[in-house]
DNA sequence: AACACACTTCGACCACCATCGAAGCATCCG
DNA sequence: CGGATGCTTCGATGGTGGTCGAAGTGTGTT
């Protein structure tokens, strides 16, 4: 609303998140998929009128970020800096409990904002540093270049933009780092292009294809 | 208070933190001592009896331990993760706020829970990985060994316990890791006991004797 | 044994804010 | 130019939870 950036302390932006309907909406928009906000009413299970109001707050903090297109208004999260936050939380909010059987599936792969985490996102992440296509501080290495141009990125695409290019973001199920920023959401959007993958479409999870492994391995060579 | 683990959401562990004498309280010991209930009423501002209520529902959930003592109850944050938890929240909270004069000590220098963070934090981290002190999986090199035995560091002794040796945490001033783990504890305190910084005793802020660097580099040598 | 100190429990009070429905705007469609 | 859809603003309501002081419990001190 305002135009002026707000400051603000940390038990302010806590109780953003505290409402729990809020905090439905924030991890339905983690998928990184955005949403209207009808549809974050339902996810929420809250009337249009209150969703609203809480969507307008949530903007206004800059947690979330509006795209209009045509008479909708789609929400989604601000950036990966506040996805990473949102996982931060969630790691120390499921840490005592011993994985049900109901979210092993978010275990084994997920979507992460944009990106793949999860005991699937981490391989993918310690595969891609062990073959040296990523250096150790994160740039792409030329043996690198030419497996993601195999894979279908455009890299040089992708460092034009203003987004990092590699980061690590720490896995709240694995609590080691998987691959973010703009090469890790590529890969994800060539992964579920190329059939590798799909989303499952009422949760976070992503369905790994049987053969990825075997088919990301024979793509190194 | 009851001994089973308690499953969380995102939301209730968000409104935990949400209360402003609470979130005082845990910035309060983000600065790694722990601290008595007396001494966090008033850190928080609010009578004995209230800050009693909080701390209670702030160790039931995990976020904070107790260590008896006498008749003094001391309270420190449950552990690194937690503190990485907070930093993380902070870093959002933070993002749009351009540095005030008041805060430009702690971007320099903080005990960030119990490690080196800040400007000096980060430099520290990536001098001890290019001169190869630590690999990049964050394994102590030979070199390192000798490097951290010159220091004081009985890296031996430190292996032997149940906490990860070396982990990296995101710095929410520097946007770059600095080094967190049981290794960036036992640097912290080298650093203060051979008198190469010393605490600010109001707040998170260290301040680092100047030739620091130097000291530092002879020490490589 | 008596006192002082550290902290907790209890009960009453009050403020904040999430919630809803109804009505108001805005945008697209026929 | 209606009419429908998507979303927001407004006003009223109610529950949750933070707050304090006073009294209670336990632990050292003299």
């Amino acid at each position: 609303m305002d135009g002026r950036l707000s400051l603000m302390d940390i038990a302010a932006l806590a109780s953003l998140i505290a409402d729990p309907a809020r905090a439905r909406m924030l991890s339905a928009l983690m998928g990184g998929t955005a949403l209207t906000a009808t549809e974050l009413a339902l996810a929420a299970g809250v009337a249009p009128s209150t969703a609203s109001s809480h969507l307008a707050k949530l903007t206004d903090a800059r947690l979330l970020a509006i795209e209009k297109q045509g008479r909708h208004r789609y929400f989604r999260l601000f950036d990966a800096d506040v996805a990473s936050m949102l996982e931060g939380l969630m790691e120390i909010a499921t840490r005592h409990v011993r994985t049900g059987p109901s979210d092993s599936a978010l275990r084994e792969a997920r979507v992460c904002y944009d990106h793949l985490a999860g005991a699937r996102g981490v391989w993918l992440f310690e595969n891609l540093r062990s073959r040296d296509f990523l250096s150790e501080t994160l740039t792409i290495t030329p043996l690198g270049h030419a497996f993601f141009t195999r894979l279908g990125v455009d890299v040089d695409a992708l460092s034009r933009t203003r987004r990092p290019l590699a980061r690590t973001c720490l896995d709240w199920s694995e609590r080691r780092p998987h691959l973010a920023g703009a090469l890790g959401a590529a890969i994800l959007q060539r992964m579920f292009a190329l059939r590798w993958a799909q989303r499952d479409m009422t949760s976070r999870a992503v369905i790994v294809e049987a053969p990825f492994a075997q088919l990301f391995t024979t793509l190194c060579a």
